[in-house]
DNA sequence: GCTTGATTTGACCATTCGGTCAAAGCAACG
DNA sequence: CGTTGCTTTGACCGAATGGTCAAATCAAGC
């Protein structure tokens, strides 16, 4: 009843129930201003029910940060040092834009976390990440040397990327709340703003 | 003892050795993961006598608040309709970027704000925050109108000038972790890229 | 040195916190 | 039916939480 594989279908249903409370939960208050009684209740389960499949409230955090940073960097890993460059980097771009619209709870729990000094998750920083924005850091300044693409810091364009795409789902109060109720999506003209943004950026 | 001016010299040392513990506590845990003997000890006091400067923890936080909206928007309150458009707004994102080089604690104080939901400023962004954006991006939009910069969406270039600068200063660990500790100091490279980033974005 | 008012603190309180436990409920299967 | 093992829960625990209070300490003016 653990990390493999849950046995029964009732298992997996509460299991399911106390991360998805659990996403809720932590990524409004952060690790410490979350408490057990506030996910069980959200996850329609008593305190010791909850305590029965995740031993800890540390468990439950941990199991939503598993994973969640491989799901994170995906859209990195698959940008192709053989394609197109600046379709690449819109295609980046547009598939990290998606992410945070489609997942805003999990965006906000990795901001939590790195807010508040990433304590679970250096190790990941420093290692995985690292190396995989190292590696794609040389892949854009390989596209920038041969002059496929204007001239440009790798690493502050990826900064960049995360930061504006993060921004709709991390900061989405302020978005709305400057947007006003009228425009309730801000996503489209997100995209659209992004994709022309980049493509001014990048050209040769 | 209050909102007013401090009476006396120990009063006013205090107090601001509170909201210095408090910025570093709350802008770290957030309002709910920080605890009063936590910002007591990072004070250098007893919490009975921080609570006799400050009421409650609430009060501490609301202090820290009050005033930081206002020290946030600064930046873009000072964009001026009169002068250079592209130089306006390069000016805008150095002082914006500035902002989170000079006071991280701040931003991260006020992100983790955001990050909850706003409850205690959700007026401020609806009323005084939307009032400005909206004020700033029509003088942008008139900009581009009159073919001084290139076509934007004023209020999603905003976003992203926020988006921007303030992930340094959010995600500061993350930035450190990706750059390496030899790169201690991202600013500098940081600035260049935004200040070209626009230049381009805006050239007509 | 005495008095007065500001400052500081140890002890304390009710509540909430994360977590435990034994007992009860329940489903499946022989 | 009865047994077995999974699931659920009420009651409880020690620690931490935000906050209180009366008493002690201290600084400054007389």
């Amino acid at each position: 009843m653990n990390t493999a594989g849950p046995r029964t279908r009732i298992q997996e249903k509460n299991r399911k129930a106390i991360l998805d409370a659990g996403l809720d939960v932590f990524s409004q208050y952060g690790f410490r201003g979350a408490t057990v009684d506030q996910i069980a209740e959200a996850a329609g389960l008593s305190k010791p029910n909850l305590l029965y499949y995740f031993a800890t409230k540390d468990a439950v955090h941990a199991a939503l940060l598993e994973g969640l940073l491989e799901t994170w960097l995906d859209p990195l890993h698959a940008l192709d040092p053989a394609g197109d460059p600046l379709a690449e980097v819109q295609a980046y771009v547009a598939r990290k834009l998606a992410l945070s619209r489609d997942y805003p709870r999990e965006s906000r729990l990795f901001a939590n976390e790195i807010l508040q000094g990433a304590p679970r998750i250096e190790h990941a920083l420093t290692g995985e990440l690292k190396a995989l924005v190292d590696e794609k850091a040389a892949v854009i300044a390989g596209w920038a040397a041969a002059g496929q693409i204007a001239p440009v810091d790798p690493y502050h364009l990826i900064f960049s990327i995360w930061a504006m795409t993060q921004h709709y789902a991390d900061f989405e109060v302020q978005v709305s709340a400057v947007l006003g109720p009228a425009k309730d999506n801000a996503y489209p003209a997100a995209g659209d703003y992004l994709q022309s943004l980049f493509a001014r950026l990048l050209a040769v």
